[in-house]
This record gives structure tokens, C-alpha cells and sequence, in this order.
DNA sequence: CAGTGGTCTAGACCACGCG
DNA sequence: GCGTGGTCTAGACCACTGA
């Protein structure tokens, strides 16, 4: 393990990347104790409140936990990488090893609903892109999904974006990234409509997902509303205890 | 806004505390920007440092949000404190302003299944905890709640700890912080026994939610499955940006 | 240009765990 | 008593923003 001093990336960063890589090799076992920050500090001859960032990173991420007066210890993250938090569908698809793809529904500009203005907390009327799509899984359908995003927070749209990625072109039109969502989740029973899309029997369950997405300063920039089929989809998350 | 640093509570989180508290009273306003970093620093007569400290966390916990070159600002947290964050079900339902209450139904000590033991990451073969519930809202039945806990992270149990805070006696029992918690969600339709121990009609829209949780080494500590009715019960969550 | 957050230094004292 | 992480100091240079 060493780092490089005169490069642009930020030495903490270095020590955080070659951690995970030791943690995920299984270079470093779980449980380990960690060589202590002074140790790593005159190793790389670097402050130690450099070697604490990188720590104190990895301890909030979960990699590694601390005990006062003991060490630091690697954590058992036995459950797989946490490449959720906040992903797309396609994003979510990849993840599962599926084929995602999409087929367009229907796509218009609308006047926001007073319940939408309300949740997009955007100026009423104001125009929204309406945006309808049969989400696929390996080309067999997975979920139907409705999106509505302020014209003021994506500007023109056309096909190529459906396409591609929705959230880097929201993050790059806005100069923002993107921050966290709400999401809300109820089991249902598809109805006739639902299921000739989604190619399931009428009545059979469906997993209804709202979902409005934030920027980081606050501003809420789509609401999705969703419903995927409860025979191919079950949606995994982690939580952390309090904050 | 004053500190004292003769206090022993931590300067740094003295001014989180705060902040937080001006920013819920609405004192600081969305979007407003904060004093910078070496105004606070001046201020309080402390180091830069220990100011970064404070605004770190709070701009992680999603208060706040900076820029480059520009200052730091107030988030514009309309969502409702994310409250939620691994909460029991006893904490759930008073969020949601209803009365918990609880019905036990079936309570042993097992010896693991192959799955259970796999999953908990215990030995096999390992006594168990089995705790059967049903779970009520205002005394009407919201849930069943399957538990499965290892003898070895929680002692002796009896009615008493069914009633209080089963997480905190784990967390005192193991000298260990919970950390955090996987769960899957799948919706479905409502067995005959399901229906029954719910007050609902068979074939009825369930949500499934299975929980692992975690304490801070990476030990998992129980496993619950859970059945929730449709018509009363929407499942809520935040989910943040990369990692 | 001056001011901001991002990174980093080389120290310091404390409370805690453990032998 | 010694090593650990937790907190804190008083500086420093950088890249970036905006006037």
C-alpha cells in the first residue's frame, strides 16, 4: 500500500480506494484491526488528520467501525456492495445482471395538476414533460412507469434522452447533483389496463412505487409513479440506524 | 447562537444541535447562505477546523449543502425529518401519529434451519429465538412479524422484553451500536391464515418485508419476515445519492 | 481581485481499554 | 502506564466563484 503525494487526487482519497479495494479482495479480513492512525500517518508520512478523514469516510460508508481506546476493525459486509442508494432502473437492472430496456408509451407537455405542483413544489400552472414508458427486464416487461419533470429542470427533451442517462443530463443542465429521493411503496393488484402492459393476469399482485427525486439544494425535480410486477421484482435496501 | 467551551459536550456538536434548531424553527431560511467558515471560527473564537467539523455532518445528514468558491447554504428539507432511518415497528407507528400495540402469538427457542443459519451468519447448528407477533395500529392489526434471533446476541428473553425496546436491550447486551439494516419487499396476495390473523379478505394485497439487521461489526442479529396489509400500510424511505 | 470551500500539516490534551 | 480514537488548534496552499 502507498500513496502518491504530488498527485491531483486527494491523498485521503487514495487511502479510501485502496481500503475498500484490501476489503473487498480480502486482503483485509473482517474484524481486522487496522494499523492505528499514528501508525499510518509516519508510514505514508502524512498528518494524521489525513489518515482520519480516509477513516472516518469508511466508517460512515460502513466499511470499518471504531472502538474507542481499542483500534479500528474491519467490518463483515456480507451484504453485497450497497450499489443501490438512488439508483435508475437501468442502473438497477445492471445491478441484478438483466438486460434493461425501454419502450416509450407516450410522451407529452402537460399543465402540472395541483397535486403535482404541490409534491414538484414548482410554480402552479407550470408545464411539466410527461413521460410514459413499459420498462423492460431482458425484453420481457417489468414495470410501467409515469415520470413528470419540470420543463424548467430539464429544458427540451426528445428521444435520445429517454435513451440515455435521464439523472446525468438533469445533473448537468441544473449544475447540481443529484441528492436523494422519497420514495413510497404499497402492494396492489394489477388492474386490466396494468396487466395487458405488463403481461401478467388481471388481480395478480404489483408493487406500486412513488418515487420524487431531489437536487442538492432541495428542489424536487421528477415524480415517478410506477408499478412493477410482484412475480419478477422484489425491491432490497439498506437502512442506517439513526443520524 | 453561543457555544461554550468549557462544556464538555463537543464544541463541534454543540453547534450542530444549533443549527439544526434554526433551521427547523425556520430562523434559516431555504437556501439562505450561512455565515462562512472562518466568520464562525472568529465568532466563536475556535478553529476552522472544528467549524468545517459541524458543517461536514450536517451537510451528510442532508441540512445543508455547499459550493465551491461560493459559500454554504440551507437544504430545502421539505420531506419531513427523515425520522425514519431502521426504525422498529413500535417507533414506525408513532411516527405515523398511531397507537403501537402487539399480540404474541408463538414464542420458542429453535435450533436453525439451514437458511436461517446462513442468513444470520451463525453456527449450525445455533439456538434460536422465535418470535411470532401480530402487530397493531390503534388495536387494529396491521402486521404479523415473524423474529429470529440467536440465543447467543440476546440472553435470556421473556414477555417483558416483547413489550419495550427489543433494540435497545441488543444494543446493551452486545456493547455494540446498531448499524444498519438490509430488507427485501415483494407484494402478494394475503393467505386464508394470513387473512385471518390480519382481519382482511384471503387473496388481498399484502406487502412481504424481510429484515436482516446489523450491528456495527457486520454481525447480523435477527432476521424478521413480516406480512403488512395493503390497505392501511404504504412503506416510506429515503434513499441517498451514491456513496 | 478578494472570499469561499477543499485539503493538509504538526502538533496538543482528553477519556477510554487493557495489561 | 501506554496506546487508542475523539477533539481541537493555528496556521497553510489550492481551485473555484463572482464582482
Amino acid at each position: 500500500m502507498q500513496i502518491d503525494k504530488q498527485s491531483p487526487i486527494p491523498i485521503y482519497f487514495q487511502i479510501m480506494e485502496q481500503l475498500k479495494t484490501q476489503i473487498k479482495n480480502g486482503e483485509l479480513k473482517a474484524d481486522a484491526l487496522l494499523p492505528s492512525e499514528r501508525e499510518y500517518a509516519e508510514q505514508f508520512g502524512i498528518s494524521r488528520m489525513t489518515v482520519r478523514q480516509a477513516l472516518s469516510n469508511l466508517v460512515n460508508e460502513g466499511f470499518l467501525y471504531r472502538q474507542k481506546g481499542r483500534g479500528t476493525f474491519v467490518s463483515k459486509l456480507k451484504m453485497e456492495q450497497p450499489l443501490q442508494g438512488l439508483t435508475s432502473f437501468t442502473e438497477d437492472m445492471r445491478s441484478r445482471g438483466m438486460k434493461p430496456g425501454s419502450r416509450l408509451a407516450e410522451y407529452q407537455l402537460i399543465q402540472a395538476t395541483e397535486e403535482l405542483s404541490s409534491i414538484l413544489g414548482c410554480g402552479y400552472p407550470a408545464t411539466l414533460h410527461k413521460i410514459i414508458r413499459v420498462r423492460l427486464a431482458n425484453d420481457i416487461p417489468m414495470a410501467i412507469e409515469a415520470s413528470y419533470i419540470p420543463f424548467d429542470k430539464a429544458g427540451k427533451l426528445d428521444t435520445s434522452h429517454f435513451q440515455s442517462s435521464m439523472y446525468e443530463h438533469i445533473e448537468a443542465y441544473n449544475q447540481m447533483p443529484i441528492s436523494r429521493a422519497k420514495q413510497e411503496l404499497e402492494p396492489g393488484a394489477a388492474s386490466e389496463e396494468e396487466a395487458e402492459l405488463l403481461g401478467i393476469q388481471p388481480g395478480a399482485p404489483v408493487l406500486y412505487i412513488k418515487r420524487t427525486t431531489y437536487l442538492q439544494d432541495g428542489t424536487a425535480f421528477e415524480h415517478v409513479k410506477s408499478a412493477y410486477r410482484g412475480d419478477r421484482y422484489t425491491f432490497v435496501h439498506y437502512m442506517d440506524r439513526v443520524k
